[in-house]
DNA sequence: TACTTTTACTTTATTTTTTAAAGTACTTTG
DNA sequence: CAAAGTACTTTAAAAAATAAAGTAAAAGTA
């Protein structure tokens, strides 16, 4: 029975499109590396082809993801880096994780 | 292109019981009410009652919740708190959101 | 050279999860 | 006593995630 005195953490504003496993880890590394290829991405993340193929498509529809499509050599190659747009909104969910973890020391 | 140094963060390790939207601000508020009623989780997580019902349902076959059915007055009442298991896990959960912080400053 | 395999993805289908709509069993109120 | 709550649960519908298949070009193999 703590008390809980003025939780910050407001749940409903959490961005359901970065909250995602997938999403969020995708976020998370491009933050860090700037810009990444589908197979490095699909690479750290875990995922299958599918998989992060529409996860980074939904990324992309949303504004948050830019894509160039290149060739590297003889074989295509999709670069991913994120948006204003998307380092916004990233910056807003690890402000509102912040928040959750304040609320919880 | 900053630099990524040394990311902790593992987010193949994140507790998706938990992770959900709904969840997470069910064992928020939890973790500091320590018990609350059917109606006063509905009310700070502001979902309809099938929807926490089924994810009070989740929380509880997962473990993570004990539930205990009283009457208050007349009516029937369920009192909902977290368990031994769902406290280390609701934990584990927050450092793993801090350790996705700290990779970001 | 013909054939199989691999690479880099995309598209479609299947499964799982979430949400919304009904339903149940009372109780309270006019 | 009939109508309107209350406190949930159950079932159905919508959305999301994952997995499987498919495409097109390149590269390796016989």
């Amino acid at each position: 029975m703590t008390d809980s005195p003025k939780p910050t953490f407001e749940f409903d504003l959490i961005d359901d499109l970065i909250h995602s496993r997938v999403r969020l880890a995708t976020m998370a590394y491009l933050s860090g590396a700037g810009t990444a290829d589908f197979n490095a991405i699909k690479a750290v993340v875990k995922a299958t082809d599918g998989n992060i193929s529409v996860h980074l498509r939904k990324l992309e529809d949303a504004g948050y993801l830019i894509s160039v499509k290149q060739f590297s050599g003889r074989k295509p190659q999709t670069l991913y880096s994120i948006s204003d747009t998307g380092r916004s909104a990233w910056q807003r969910y690890l402000k509102h994780m912040s928040d959750l973890l304040d609320d919880h020391e």
